[in-house]
DNA sequence: GAGCTAATTGAAAATCATTCTCATTTAATA
DNA sequence: TATTAAATGAGAATGATTTTCAATTAGCTC
């Protein structure tokens, strides 16, 4: 499956895949396609809705396998939401954090990371070694401020 | 069901319970307990196994109405893990953030909250409002990098 | 462009996690 | 001790995720 014309997150797609042997399937892609164009966060369910949009018959395994092996691969990120709910945004590995709106389930990024120029004083006193970390904003975004 | 001694978490939820009109029932006593004395966090299956081998016969429905009430009253906060799992930790409401030992799963507080004191300009420049954050450290503790 | 092969997929079943229902029990109060 | 609303247990129901396996396909090679 090649188009002739193919936006950047998509070509970034393939080539990671790419480079880690794996195929550049149209269902892999399609997944690529509705996230970054998504503006919000997704669930496992609306992706595969929208794929099944984009592709006719779809696996709901296949988008499973698929989120998963693109959050080992840094193409996407799955945030937590506090109900204890998943959704998935587009990424292209930089290091970022989001920050989701409760009203709207927008997501926004924010490149400043509170945690990475936070001192770890304290905690490496006590002996631990940090190794990465998770961190998530939530709040309300300017529409839905303006709209309440 | 009242002992005649109790630590002071146990006293603390009983507290808790009780201001809000709510039963401090042995079950609920037993996750207190379980969740204080165990040092790491804990999923709902190891909830209900040590409440059960606390009371003998104990409902899992009844675990997981424990927990989703005291995550509301701020008596227990829930991990989330990469894989998507979750853990329950003891909390006394303070505002502190986890940090996880990704080999032993023990976990450890650290009441300094790096997104506090973190500059937010350049989000709030773009309308967000921040309410609440969800901050969690992976790592390797002490005992653990020993023994590696 | 056709053939080859390992990777990938779809569909359904299986598994695991979570919530709901409702009859029974119990903590808290009087 | 009696009352009553809150809480529980058991199991069914629901929902999310993973597995299985036969059929399909992307990415080579020629």
């Amino acid at each position: 499956m090649t188009k002739d014309f193919e936006c950047t997150q998509e070509s970034y797609a393939r080539e990671v895949l790419r480079e880690k042997g794996l195929k550049s399937t149209a269902q892999r892609l399609a997944v690529v396609h509705v996230l970054h164009t998504s503006g919000k966060s997704l669930s496992v369910g609306e992706i595969h809705d929208r794929v099944k949009d984009m592709l006719g018959t779809t696996g709901l395994a296949t988008i499973y396998r698929t989120l998963e092996m693109f959050e080992d691969l840094g193409i996407v990120n799955r945030l937590h939401f506090p109900d204890g709910r998943h959704g998935y945004v587009f990424s292209q590995g930089e290091h970022v954090h989001h920050m989701v709106c409760v009203d709207c389930g927008g997501v926004f990024d924010f490149p400043e990371c509170p945690v990475e120029s936070f001192d770890y004083a304290s905690i490496e006193k006590q002996g631990f070694r940090v190794k990465n970390h998770f961190v998530q904003l939530f709040g309300q975004c300017l529409k839905c401020a303006e709209a309440a």
